[in-house]
DNA sequence: TTCCCGTCCA
DNA sequence: TGGACGGGAA
């Protein structure tokens, strides 16, 4: 049911756009329309801090401007332009989708929801954002950003939000006019409500607290990738080279292999090609 | 030490 | 549904 001439959604489009028009947010993925920027933009930014994404996002579409490119690239010069991003596994994916947009999507992004939804490493969240930023299709976006906005205005201060309780929310404010100026807008205003209270996102079942990093096998991969970006080395020199306790290291190694980040041959860990 | 952030798989 | 998955800043 459109309901965009119910004054309450007009209301609260004009809160949102105000603070938009005099705060937005400059990032250079959202100068683009090029669906391949976009996508590297989107993967990069799952889970991942925008200050983070600034500093990689240029040199990585320097090297690997295109959809062919980086299908072709090899994967260890794709993981070294991808350190200090994290999730490592993110990056395999986005080659891999592609690789599959290559080959089986006439080298364009899909813009239908179940075939972006189909590409390794695309998500709800990250599907409808593509819809929404590559082609400007009307999407219901709810990242945490997105979350903390429709609670802080509509929620009563319960805990335990879902998502689908916001959809409806979502859908009926939505400017489907200017769907992609509109999820910025909502974006930069979910920053700013972080910037001034408690995160508001926190009441949403999304919402989870993260185990600890340091000591973690998390933290061990990275170190190890890293280090295997110079070369390959077997499982005792990678536990000397990053001087880690090597039943610790066997372990990372082995999710690394199981995760197709590394391969193993002869106790010689590289990464894939 | 706490905070932040989507996808995938069991 | 809950845990694994990086890393930097406050």
């Amino acid at each position: 049911m459109a309901r965009e001439n119910d004054e309450w959604v007009r209301s609260f489009q004009r809160i949102i756009y105000a603070y938009y028009n005099e705060h937005k947010r400059p990032f250079r993925w959202r100068e683009t329309h090029d669906p391949y920027a976009i996508l590297v933009s989107e993967v990069m930014l799952q889970q991942t801090q925008t200050s983070r994404v600034r500093d990689k996002y240029d040199a990585f579409l320097t090297a690997f401007p295109t959809f062919e490119s980086l299908a072709q690239a090899p994967t260890a010069d794709v993981l070294e332009l991808w350190q200090g991003l994290g999730y490592n596994k993110r990056a395999l994916s986005l080659k891999r989708t592609a690789k599959v947009i290559m080959e089986r999507h006439g080298s364009k992004l899909p813009s239908d929801e179940s075939e972006l939804r189909a590409l390794p490493g695309i998500g709800t969240y990250t599907a409808a954002a593509l819809r929404v930023f590559a082609f400007n299709v009307p999407a219901p976006v709810i990242d945490t950003n997105v979350r903390a906005v429709y609670i802080h205005f509509f929620s009563d201060g319960s805990t335990n939000v879902r998502d689908t309780d916001l959809l409806p929310l979502i859908r009926d404010t939505f400017d489907t006019d200017h769907p992609r100026e509109w999820v910025y807008a909502l974006m930069d205003y979910g920053v700013y409500l972080k910037r001034n209270m408690k995160n508001p996102a926190r009441n949403s079942t999304a919402y989870k607290k993260q185990s600890r990093f340091e000591g973690s096998n998390r933290q061990v991969r990275g170190m190890i990738v890293r280090f295997l970006l110079d070369g390959k080395h077997s499982a005792r020199e990678v536990a000397k080279g990053i001087d880690i306790d090597e039943t610790m290291v066997k372990k990372a190694l082995e999710t690394l292999v199981k995760d197709g980040i590394l391969t193993c041959r002869d106790d010689t860990y590289a990464i894939v090609s």
